[in-house]
Order: structure tokens, then sequence, then C-alpha cells
DNA sequence: GTCGTTGCAAAGCGTTTGCAGCCTA
DNA sequence: TAGGCTGCAAACGCTTTGCAACGAC
């Protein structure tokens, strides 16, 4: 059966408050606020759990170590900004993906993600 | 200056053969067939020196270690194969591209990854 | 012979796991 | 009080680096 502890209440907390998805590091330093003393081992353990509770997904960027979001959103991709380095939800999905899709191949799931410049960093 | 060894020799023989992207480890057997006692730290490095050459290019793909390939190619995009965990080449890309762009944000780039069965795979 | 290159082993780095004590239910 | 949870440190897997020997030119 699963406990509400401190850490725990502390690591959702981060989540709520944060409007982006949160790297691992990212939500050590926004918990300890919290929970001082918090240690990494507890972050990623707690990230598991919530995964396998189905409160958090895996936003897996390629080339860099995975972030997490809220779970439960629409279909729906990235945008990752290369000057602030945030990541936005953007929704739609690109189109014609079985005509792209090899004859002879089963397609299951798609990534996608954007790369430039958000607004703000655009002005 | 850059000279010619037979571990160099291998490794580019290693991707000129292969019709995919290699991981580090894949490079590593391939490339061991023609240099017994090939160690995993000179392949490493000769994909960084393949790299800064030009001759190279790391294909990161979301959540696992980054896979090369021959650079200079036409723009493509990747198909991970979850049964045999192969990367394939996909040409064409995704339309709508534009319309997928929050108002306000500059595109400048994106990357796309199929996931599914690879031909064989699927049978 | 020079000096770029190699293999090995050790060091890094992010993530996971073992363990003894802690704390929630 | 039981047993899930936590912090710490050690273990991991992948990649990089230090070093002395090697070999291309």
């Amino acid at each position: 059966m699963q406990r509400d502890t401190r850490q725990r209440r502390a690591i959702r907390a981060a989540f709520e408050e944060a409007g982006h998805p949160l790297s691992p590091q990212e939500l050590l330093e926004a918990a300890r606020q919290e929970v001082k003393g918090l240690g990494i081992a507890t972050v990623y353990r707690n990230i598991r759990a919530l995964q396998d509770e189905g409160w958090l997904e895996a936003v897996e960027l390629p080339g860099e170590p995975a972030r997490y979001e809220r779970a439960g959103k629409a279909h729906h991709h990235h945008f990752h900004c290369r000057e602030c380095d945030r990541v936005y939800e953007v929704d739609g999905c690109p189109g014609n993906l079985k005509e792209v899709t090899p004859p002879g191949f089963t397609l299951e799931a798609h990534e996608f993600v954007l790369y430039g410049l958000c607004e703000a960093c655009a002005a």
C-alpha cells in the first residue's frame, strides 16, 4: 500500500506548480525547498512510482536526459527552445505518417520534436 | 595530422557495409571481425574524430544512446524496431509542420522517429 | 624518430539498488 | 507495530580520460 509522505507531497507539488516538464535534477531542487535533505534516490524512486501509478509521464528528448510531466494530457508533442532550453507542448500532429512508413513495416507509435525559438526568445 | 590505422579503416568499413545506423557497441563488434582486440575506447575516439571530420553524423533517439551513420545523406528520419532494436532510415517527411508550430514561434529544425515492427519482425 | 594512435584501467556521470533506520497508517 | 519509505553509499552501464607502449609516416 502506498503512503503519503512529505517527500512525495513535495514532489507532486513541484509538478503541479511547474508549467513545463521537469528533469530529475530540477525536480530535486524544487522539492528541496519544501523538504530539506531530500535525496536524489528518493526523487528517482518517486518518479518511477508516480509513473507506475499513471500520474507522471516521461518526455524523452533526443540526446538529453528525460524530463517528466503530468500524465493524462491529450496526445501532443514538444517544442524545444534552443535559447531558453524550455520545452513547450504543441497540439496537433504531423500528417502522412503512414505514407512515410516503409512497406511491410508496422507503425505503432511516433515521437516528434520541434526545435527553434519560442515566442519570447524570438522577440 | 591524421593517420590511417588498421582500426580506423575497420571502423570506416563497418559503416560502409552496414546499411543502417550503428551504436558504438554494434560498431565494436563489426570492426572486431577485422581487428581482433579492438578496444571500445578506440571506437569512441574514432566516432568523435569522424564526426569532427564531417564523415559521420549522430542519430539521437529519445531515451537511448546515440547511434551513428554516414554524413551527407539527404534529409530523412528513422524507424526504430521495438523487436530487433534496429534503426532504419525512412525517406520523406511528415507534413503540416508549420501548422503545428505555435504562433510566434520560429521553427528551425525537427526530429521525427517512428516506432513499431520492421518488415522481418512483423512476419 | 616523432607524435598521433591504441589498449587497458580508472574516472566520470546519471541512474539504480542494498541496507539499516524511520515514519505513516 | 508492520512494512512501505528514506538517506546514504555502493553498484551500474555507458562514455571519457590518463598513461605507457605502439606504429604510421
